[in-house]
DNA sequence: CCAGTATATGAATATGTGTTCATATATGTT
DNA sequence: AACATATATGAACACATATTCATATACTGG
């Protein structure tokens, strides 16, 4: 992971094309970068915090978090849909629960990444 | 704002207050959503894996992500403010390299999330 | 000095995003 | 049946953000 030094303007047209070969294509960065938006949001964060200690329905994550039960639905949806949650109905209560085993290991580097700063 | 109705009927109490303390504090869930915001963009991602590749100059970065020099200028501005990447002026010319050892595992992280998607 | 190159920056704009409000849907209770 | 509870959803708003354009700054060579 080294960087080599800048070829910069007289790059070798195989480097540069090696490199363009290599870097992920559209479709997986564009997936990527979702994927991080999802967890770039103080709400979504509390909320995936709490998921990954208790299984637990809308009414309680909205008072862990604070925030009204219509914004923490509107964020569970979304939690959803990039499957980093699924839901179980019971009645009218909907519990819900991690459904991605990483979440831990990305909360670690990023709070690895910013003990490191200062 | 607490939760008017649901009592926590499947958690104890005790554990309800215990996730309430024991939850990263406002300034650590702030600066951790900063952080995935970062990522959270398809041109920082790009400019990050060329730069876990090579040092590269800004021109040689904005051939390589297909996008013009300012755009990536002022991306550039903002993964030095979040200590990602740093700089190394020569003569006119700046070489900006990765300024964080974890940027390979976040990656990894994240192609492993959406690869167990279907 | 001047002209050319490399990068940075501010303003403008267009697009995206998070929250709230009001309301809809679904289930439960009497 | 009516009414309450639990959650979902659409619209509207305010705010953030990514890009482009024009220009500024800084360095290089003639």
């Amino acid at each position: 992971m080294e960087a080599k030094t800048c070829l910069c303007k007289n790059i070798d047209p195989q480097e540069m094309q090696s490199m363009q070969n290599e870097v992920p294509n559209a479709d997986t960065i564009s997936r990527m970068a979702e994927f991080f938006k999802v967890f770039g949001d103080g709400t979504r964060l509390k909320i995936l915090y709490y998921l990954s200690r208790h299984e637990l329905c809308v009414a309680d994550l909205s008072g862990l978090v604070g925030m009204q039960q219509s914004a923490v639905s509107h964020q569970l949806k979304l939690l959803r849909l990039n499957h980093l949650v699924k839901l179980r109905k019971e009645g009218s209560t909907v519990y819900y629960a991690l459904d991605d085993c990483h979440v831990d290991s990305i909360f670690a580097l990023a709070l690895l990444h910013i003990q490191e700063q200062k």
